[in-house]
DNA sequence: TCATCATGTAACATATAAAGTTGCATGAAA
DNA sequence: TTTCATGCAACTTTATATGTTACATGATGA
């Protein structure tokens, strides 16, 4: 299966406007994630839904961050882009006549369920504030300032 | 992303064939899955390598369960299939030079880490025969025998 | 006012991986 | 020696995440 990147995407462009008081523009923010504007747009559109972020038209436009990075967790960024699956894994059928196939399904549901419970709860106690303090140890740990990395993409 | 299905499909085929003292085919296991005879060996080919299942060629050939299924539990059969990955999210580099890119995936490395070894301690409690024991119960609250059952595909 | 810049979004294209399919080789049983 | 079954490589199909193009909308500033 192909994996999905949304929230591995859009944390990482969270990162890069923390604390920046100027919007960036979509443009701005593909290039730091090596993709398309168009693709920013559509993963931000959830964030702006959740009034995470701001966007703006016109000169001068683009994303801003509206939101407590301490108070706002993976979880809820990992909502914001539309929860998609943890689980890479699936039943043959969902809806099975045969028992057999009904009781592997079983099984398996509950394994996918404790699963997704363990993600979301994980989520639930990293705050986007942690990450940056974890960009900023990398950041120190390398003799660099905020500045020097942010200009760098 | 397209989920993988192995595990389910091959514990449906197990299930069915739990008990039986004669080879089933590829193509009678596969009309079971709804799928293709070569599905059927890609899949136990797995099973087969670590002892699980035996095949034979020939006239009466066909497949054969060697293992005990009280002891044989689903993180093995999951093992046999080739452990396809549990998480369908991802990064976006794996390794990436910017600093916030490797502060994210660390963060989400974390939670990976922390599914897949949740998952695979949940299989390890699940046993073979524990599904055919909740098979079971579901053919009496039915009012079935195990052959009509298997007869019926 | 109007040229420019930026987002909003639909429609279409590409890439990747799982599953399905075909064809043929190999070997066992009748 | 014919038939049946697996073994396996190569190819096709399908699902889905991502990327791309095109154009509408609206804000800014000259």
């Amino acid at each position: 299966m192909k994996r999905d990147s949304k929230l591995s995407g859009v944390l990482h462009v969270l990162l890069h406007m923390l604390g920046s008081k100027t919007p960036a523009t979509s443009e701005h923010l593909a290039l730091m994630m090596g993709t398309n504007p168009v693709v920013v747009r559509r993963v931000m559109a959830g964030l702006r839904e959740q009034g995470f972020v701001t966007s703006a038209k016109g000169h001068g436009g683009g994303w801003l961050i509206a939101c407590d990075p301490a108070t706002v967790t993976l979880a809820d960024i990992y909502a914001a882009v539309g929860e998609p699956s943890v689980i890479a894994m699936g039943h043959r059928s969902e809806t099975p006549e045969c028992l057999v196939e009904q009781a592997v399904n079983r099984a398996l549901d509950d394994a996918f369920r404790e699963v997704e419970d363990v993600f979301a709860k994980h989520l639930k106690t990293v705050t986007l504030a942690d990450l940056s303090k974890d960009f900023n140890r990398r950041l120190a740990a390398r003799g660099l300032t905020k500045e020097s990395q942010t200009h760098a993409l």
